[in-house]
DNA sequence: GGATGTGAATGCATTCACAGCA
DNA sequence: TGCTGTGAATGCATTCACATCC
């Protein structure tokens, strides 16, 4: 495998690479130096082999005979994952789940920075909350440009989202989080992931009516 | 494929599974009474022979030459996802993330009713927030038993996910959604899944830095 | 001895392409 | 003609197993 052409990555070794990091925070916040490939998948239900080829594909990080670096693969990772610089994130929607993201730690110290929250409720506008003031959407393009922001969550009712998304991507948005039920369109350049609670709670369902078919951790 | 042994079904065609039902229940509400592998496939960015291959593993529902009868289709995949019955499911934590989990409407309408909130600070025991009063852990496996609960979302923090995922287990969950940003230990007939807000990011945050591995919607 | 990195082998999942039915 | 269901072919991802290095 060739580090120069990240491109070629298998997309499931992508997601299991933040995982990875997860499980090495916390291995370094127990004090832990060193960690064998073997220790570090089986705290994640991996074998071995996965992870030495997982952390293959992006470059040679280990130590034969010693394992990994901790304090060192951290840092290789975050690289890899781009979160070894700070992001500045936007948030559309002030209801429920907004709110809940608004307040949730943990987000600045993984990289990311929620610096703006917008409703298209003119009621909310201009209203405080926590530390937020909900902006309105016509200032879309103002913020994202005064904050160099890149990546937005989208947390509105399903009917209003993609016109949502629409906005923010032709304000020059470049990742989206949708977290409303429905399956957003957007243009090829624009990366989107999707967090949808029932889609979530069905798999659980799913997976206890067909004991057979267990699956692992997704 | 043999419908009769659906342990044998690939693990991703079950997750569509979901996308297929939300899209089906959308097309239902625009009064579509009928659909074709193709212009269900488009809706998601698959494609014909994908979407055709993954119901056959439940079974044969199309009609050739007509395409998927969308009311049919909808009940068959309720059917097959187990949520034609309504699932009582609980909640531990009643912080931000699991007060805006308590006001997901939307939820009833997918077969899930939330119908217990337990959270670990005594203060809080007792009190009500919205509709529910926050219970006691204690009473876990009476509640569970009282109202049949087989399935659990944790959205505690990370410190105290596991502990509260080895009680829930004790006390007969035998599905769990992982809100804390951590991997939880489970025995393996427990199903399980997971999502970290962080995890999600990190993933947009890497493929905005690489334009060219370009993914699909998870 | 204990660990990595990696070709080769295996196993899964997707796509192709077409027979068959309405 | 229009569409499904499905073997066969292809393409991805995981696992094996071992040369290599501390």
């Amino acid at each position: 495998m060739d580090p120069t052409r990240p491109e070629s990555v298998p997309n499931p070794a992508v997601r299991r690479l933040s995982l990875y990091l997860r499980q090495l925070e916390a291995f370094a916040r127990k004090g832990r130096r060193t960690i064998s490939s073997k220790q570090l998948g089986q705290s994640l239900g991996l074998t071995d082999a996965q992870v030495r080829k997982d952390l293959a594909y992006f470059g040679q990080f280990g130590h034969p005979g010693i394992g990994y670096r901790v304090d060192d693969l951290i840092a290789q990772v975050r690289r890899i994952l781009g979160t070894d610089k700070i992001w500045n994130v936007l948030l559309v929607g002030a209801g429920n789940l907004g709110r809940a993201l608004m307040s949730y730690k943990g987000f600045d110290a993984k990289g990311f920075r929620l610096v703006a929250v917008f409703d298209s409720d003119p009621s909310k506008v201009g209203k405080k909350q926590g530390p937020f003031v909900i902006e309105s959407l016509n200032d879309l393009r103002e913020v994202i440009d005064r904050h160099a922001i890149r990546l937005a969550m989208i947390a509105v009712p399903a009917d209003a989202a993609q016109d949502i998304a629409d906005r923010l991507v032709e304000a020059g948005i470049r990742g989206l989080l949708n977290f409303a039920p429905l399956s957003l369109k957007v243009p090829e350049e624009v990366a989107l992931n999707a967090v949808d609670l029932a889609v979530q709670m069905e798999q659980l369902s799913f997976q206890v009516n067909m004991p057979l078919g267990q699956t692992k951790e997704t």
